[in-house]
Parts: C-alpha cells; sequence; structure tokens
DNA sequence: GATACGTGGGC
DNA sequence: TGCCCAAGTAT
C-alpha cells in the first residue's frame, strides 16, 4: 500500500493546480474584511453562480460596514431577496452595528473575535482569518474537509474533528490563502461529492480514497469454490494464505454504488506454466492501451465463467486451458461503471499460446510481475501473486 | 446531535 | 418529475 501523502507533497500539488486552474473571483480580488465577510456569509450553503449574482449589488449598497450598519432591515432585505437563508442576512446587520457600535467599525482579527459576532460560526471566522488577514490556520468546511479525508484515507463519525487533527499542519506556511482558495476550487470541480474526476488529480496515486473507490476486493467462500475442470491437478498456492489482502482493512470499506451504474463482467485467466504466468500487451488505441493485463474478456449474458475464461484464451491465444474455480475477484470503479474482475487460475492442456489478435505475449516468473505496468484494478493481485510461491503443477 | 432554514441546478 | 444537494449557523 501506498504511503500516506506527506504535506509538502499535497500543498505542491494542489498550489500548481490552482495556479493552471484559479478562477477570477471578485472575493479573491480584495483583502477587505468587510468584503471578504460579504463573501463568506453569501457562500453558506449557496455556489459561486449564484453568489455572483448578488454580490456586487449587495457592495454598491452597502459598501462599507458602517453603511451596512446605518441600514433598516426592509432595504437589506431587498438585496439579499432570492438568495435565500435569510437569517444570514439578519444577522449580518445586526454583527455590522456590533462591529461599528462596540468595536469602532473595526472587524476583530482573531478567530474568537470573529465567532463571536451573529453569523459567524466556526467555518466563517476562520475563513475571514486567512481570505482577509491571510492567518495560517486551517479553515474545514464540505468541500476542504471532503478533499483532505479522502486523500488521507480519513472516515467515520467526528470527521470534522479527525480532519483538523490530522491535516492542521498541512497548510503551507505564508500560503494559506491559495492553498486555501484551491482547496475550495479543487473541491468543487475535481473532488466533487459526486462523480470525482480522479482522472484529473495530480493526487490519484498518493490518495486513499482513490485506492478505495478503485479497488475493493472480495473472496469467494468456500461454497463457491468447485473442482478444476478436466481433472488436470490445479497450481496450488503455498505460503500465502487466500486471506492475505484482508490485511489491508480499509479495502473492506464499501461505498454505495449507484444502483443505475452499469456493471461489466469479465472473466480473467491467470496462465501458469512451469513456474511462468502468461501475460499480454493492450493493443494501442484501446483503453488503457500499453498495459500489461492477463487475457480473459466479457463474461456474454449467464455465461458460466469458467466457460467464458475456456472460450476467451482460445479466442485470444489458440490454446486449450483447464479453468480452476476463481481466486478472487474485484470491482474497479471508473464512475460510469462497474467493472466486475473475476480471476481465474489456468493451466495449459494443449496448444501453443500465440497473440491471435496481434498482442505481445509474455511470460513472466511471479517476482517479474511488479515490473510490468498493469491496470490498477489488478495492482492487489499482481503483489499476491509476485509474492506468493507456487507448486508448478508439471512437476 | 438532529433540525430548520431557501433557492436553483443536476440528474 | 421529484429528489438531492450546495463555501454553515443557530437552536
Amino acid at each position: 500500500m501506498t504511503r500516506t501523502i506527506t504535506a509538502e507533497q499535497f500543498s505542491e500539488h494542489l498550489l500548481y493546480w490552482f495556479s493552471q486552474n484559479a478562477r477570477d473571483l471578485p472575493w479573491r480580488r480584495t483583502r477587505d474584511p468587510y468584503r471578504i465577510w460579504v463573501s463568506e456569509m453569501m457562500l453558506q450553503q449557496t455556489q459561486v453562480d449564484r453568489v455572483l449574482d448578488y454580490y456586487d449589488g449587495f457592495l454598491k449598497k452597502f459598501p462599507t460596514v458602517q453603511a451596512l450598519a446605518k441600514a433598516r432591515w426592509p432595504q437589506v432585505l431587498t438585496a439579499w431577496r432570492g438568495l435565500g437563508y435569510y437569517r444570514r442576512a439578519r444577522n449580518m446587520l445586526r454583527a455590522a452595528k456590533v462591529i461599528v457600535d462596540e468595536h469602532g467599525g473595526a472587524f476583530p482579527t482573531t478567530v474568537e473575535g470573529l465567532e463571536s459576532l451573529p453569523g459567524i460560526g466556526p467555518y466563517t471566522a476562520r475563513a475571514i482569518s486567512v481570505f482577509a488577514y491571510e492567518q495560517d490556520v486551517l479553515v474545514l468546511d464540505t468541500n476542504t474537509t471532503r478533499v483532505l479525508s479522502r486523500v488521507l484515507g480519513l472516515e467515520g463519525t467526528d470527521l470534522l474533528k479527525v480532519v483538523s487533527q490530522e491535516a492542521a499542519h498541512f497548510v503551507p506556511t505564508g500560503r494559506a490563502w491559495d492553498f486555501h482558495q484551491g482547496l475550495m476550487d479543487f473541491g468543487s470541480t475535481v473532488c466533487s461529492a459526486k462523480n470525482p474526476k480522479c482522472s484529473e488529480c495530480p493526487m490519484m496515486k498518493e490518495c486513499k480514497h482513490a485506492q478505495q473507490m478503485h479497488l475493493r476486493i472480495h473472496f469467494p467462500t468456500s461454497a463457491d469454490a468447485g473442482p478444476a475442470t478436466c481433472g488436470v491437478p490445479a497450481p496450488r498456492l503455498r505460503g500465502a494464505p487466500r486471506n492475505d489482502l484482508r490485511r489491508h482493512p480499509h479495502l473492506s470499506s464499501v461505498e454505495k454504488i449507484n444502483s443505475k451504474m452499469k456493471v461489466v463482467e469479465v472473466a480473467v485467466a491467470v496462465i501458469h506454466q512451469k513456474g511462468k504466468i502468461l501475460i499480454t500487451k493492450r493493443p494501442q488505441g484501446s483503453h488503457l492501451e500499453g498495459y500489461w493485463e492477463f487475457p480473459g474478456g466479457k463474461r456474454e449474458g449467464k455465461e458460466d465463467w469458467r466457460t467464458c475464461v475456456k472460450r476467451e484464451v482460445k479466442e485470444e491465444l489458440g490454446i486449450e486451458v483447464a479453468v480452476r474455480p476463481h481466486d478472487w475477484t474485484v470491482d474497479y470503479d471508473y464512475g460510469d461503471r462497474l467493472v466486475h474482475l473475476r480471476f481465474h487460475r489456468c493451466s495449459i492442456l494443449h496448444g501453443k499460446a500465440k497473440g491471435n489478435e496481434g498482442q505481445e505475449l509474455k511470460w513472466v516468473l511471479p517476482q517479474d510481475l511488479l515490473a510490468h505496468q498493469f491496470p490498477p484494478a489488478n495492482e492487489e493481485i499482481i503483489h499476491t501473486l509476485s509474492t506468493a510461491r507456487y507448486v508448478d503443477p508439471g512437476k
């Protein structure tokens, strides 16, 4: 399993991403705490595009906290009408009066001071600290919490508390402003709540969530097991218990799978001979081109899985194989579809394998599998196969 | 800690 | 169409 990303790696990826993808938003062109405050209040539970329709108009009508403090509620309501959550506007009017009457018109400069104002809670207080004063504090909202918890693989109840502890040091010194603006944009566009675009994410390799999303491993129960076909002794696995992968507890976390999601079923052949395993290279132009993979293919309807393996191997390689019951299954989530892979170990009955579809073939020792690039869905299988010791059926 | 609070967009 | 949700806060 990959190491957890470091704070430095995270910042480097994020700040670079932000430098290339930053949106030009009006509240990013100022450090005036009043204007930042207005933006943050409007942005509570409200999307950027909607806030853009109100932000300039509100500031034109109430350019300063003094102007707002002098206003009457119907005026403020008029400037807010349509945005929703009207208590926000009412609290802003109250807070403006407090700032003018009790603080001489100056905004509090500490998180505690800000949070004491009506309508300003833990999030908004820290957001103003960072976006107006550029203080190095961690700001957690739904976006930033989601991104950090995913990358770090944190979950469970009290997520806010866990993330604030584990990620407090992720804020790069002196760069809190960029860091959080980037995190917000990143969370709403790439690392979104629904359908995250992991393919566009610079941290996909290090991200615990991506690893979990795309690699869910299940094990056949003993009831799934059956005799190998054709009476050929199958390679037996020694030294690597079937449940080896259970040592990765986070892999057992199964996300809700959209019931509408299309499921593609693929039977995979892990063909052993003389201590080596046969792999093939995906041809150019195909999905995941250039990756090595095991022979196999899509199951046709309710076709028997082992029949499917035999058929695919015959089509692709021109050989007859004996097929064992499957040893592993992997579900790989592409976002729009779920690919269900079943890995069956096989032995060659007769014939010499050749690439009937022009694909490159290679026989490799288990320990050499790691040197070949496989799709991420195969990663754990590769790891298991490469470290296991086999009894060669031919000996 | 569960709930209400608003509206428009996405699916 | 109807349901879910989005830069949270107050009760």
